[in-house]
DNA sequence: CGGCCGAATAAGGGAAGCCTTAACGTGGGG
DNA sequence: CCCCACGTTAAGGCTTCCCTTATTCGGCCG
């Protein structure tokens, strides 16, 4: 019995399906099954069968899951406790939604860091809306910047921290364009997915792009319209690459929030980077972020190992 | 990081010796210490160090030792639920002093066992006085059989289960003999070592045996003077194998206790082996226990592995 | 009934855990 | 001053983790 063991447990237990938490953990879904195996073997108990809507635990599996679960907020726990104590340099693992974490997550980071008088090391990663409040209560992340969290189980408080305008752009109107999206169009409790939901855009008229940098590029070159944050993509409309297309549904407001665990239960680091993103500095960045970062600078879905 | 180490982390600093949590955990010495480099070494912080009067911790380990207090709890927790769940057999573990260990605790336990209506294995280990109440804090035992325990952080609870005489037996008195002990005359706090100090008996008069049978063998060989349980070796005197000699400091009477954790926090296996110990089933075992158990079914201090 | 999706198994390899015995500091006490 | 007790390091061996890719199983939907 393992901590990575436990921790791959609660986290299946937890999204209901041994893909998400492979996904999550940005390992192979083997990997994933394999420590199941591992403990259901050394407990024997199956813990968590197949069910309808995904894995169900079992008597056995719904007693450990808080007692994993706690353990694996311990673990994570005592390497800050000890690490605090050293005053080594702590660090803030952020979750955006895929266009924050794009354009301004990086940027954020690294302004945060600057301005820290002890030395501090962000790591972001992208995730998608459902499992943002799994990831903050596991202790995979600390702070969550997207769409507003569902808060199923308590213990979370989050808070607007930006307002920006959904909007579509290409070259020119169409009757049944392609859509081009960033991997937010795969998340349904995106408001992106939501948009194209209110459009009534069928499957088979989406296409997804890694990036919305990408997805801009090629509704530039005709290839569809393309969803976007208005304030970002202005500058390519101001150079004439793209323009905006007007829709039913479309300019739509949205707010993005920064979700944390409650105070009590809070890094503090969390809380300062939260403190952080309603100074002046911090909604600079928001609202011009420079450029995007290259693609191949990002990390793969929630870059994180807690432990090791 | 894992379970084991944390582990080992605890009982060395709840003990204060490297040496002492070896025994407890029956591993050599080197393996203990070779935990706590993976761990200080994950973690960056020396956690531990020689200071006078065992090993100190450091700031850092201060901070850590609840939290992985708390962890290796939790892991046999986890055990325990998963299994409870399933209807298992239920393992009690038990810790006696060498002489109850000898005598009566197997006897106890399959008794036990055989009375019980859902199936229970038991293991019975040998421990020193001191390291008693770290085994039941750290879930390492289940109950303890011996001296009254100091409880120094309290959630301890004791109660005296028999009460028995102390006396010394040999061939023939001698103005000053060799005195011939189980290992509890290692054990500063056991009555046999107290009684030793009371008797002024320099080390060099003392001879250890692995049991108290073996060291009655030897009084009986006229090697000298064995301490000895009044009522177990009533039939050797009877036999006249050996004559009870009559010492400033004997006989003197002393009670055996039973002490686990707090009911709130006793495992419920260990509640009902401790009713069991007033029954009049047990009281008779307590009394005579038939003959000792042959050293080699001995298992070596503290059988136990509650993470594998 | 065929196709699909998600979970499980198989096979393999590199890393780490964890134990041992033997040898090596090092500080305190006779 | 030497020795002893105790913690640590070294070296070796075995087991387990833990990840990968490829394949198989099993339920579900059209």
């Amino acid at each position: 019995m393992t901590l990575t063991q436990l921790g791959a447990f609660v986290l299946v237990a937890r999204l209901g399906s041994v893909k998400e938490a492979a996904r999550a953990l940005n390992v192979s879904e083997p990997a994933v099954s394999q420590a199941l195996t591992a403990l259901r073997q050394h407990l024997g108990d199956p813990l968590l069968v197949r069910g309808p809507g995904g894995m169900t635990l079992t008597e056995g599996g719904a007693r450990l899951l808080p007692i994993a679960s706690q353990m694996v907020v311990l673990g994570a726990e005592a390497e800050g406790a000890v690490r605090a104590a050293l005053g080594a340099p702590e660090t803030l693992r952020v979750v955006a939604v895929p266009a924050l974490a794009e354009f301004v997550a990086t940027p954020l980071l690294e302004a945060f860091a600057a301005r820290s008088p002890r030395g501090v090391e962000g790591d972001a990663g992208v995730a998608a809306g459902r499992e943002m409040a799994v990831l903050l209560h596991n202790r995979l992340a600390d702070i969550a910047l997207g769409p507003p969290l569902a808060d199923d189980q308590g213990g979370l408080v989050g808070e607007p921290v930006f307002r920006a305008r959904l909007i579509a752009v290409g070259t020119a109107p169409a009757p049944r364009p392609l859509w081009l999206v960033d991997p937010s169009g795969t998340d349904p409790s995106s408001e992106t997915s939501r948009l194209l939901r209110r459009l009534k855009v069928p499957e088979d008229r989406v296409r997804v792009y890694p990036t919305q940098t990408a997805a801009w590029a090629a509704a530039a070159d005709g290839d569809g319209l393309a969803v976007a944050i208005a304030h970002l993509v202005a500058p390519r409309v101001q150079r004439g690459e793209l323009r905006v297309i007007g829709t039913p549904a479309t300019p739509v407001e949205i707010t993005w929030h920064a979700t944390t665990l409650a105070p009590d239960r809070r890094p503090p680091l969390a809380g300062a980077f939260r403190r952080f993103l309603a100074t002046a500095e911090a909604l600079h960045i928001m609202r011009s972020p420079g450029s995007g970062v290259p693609p191949s600078r990002f990390r793969p879905p929630v870059y994180v190992t807690i432990w090791s």
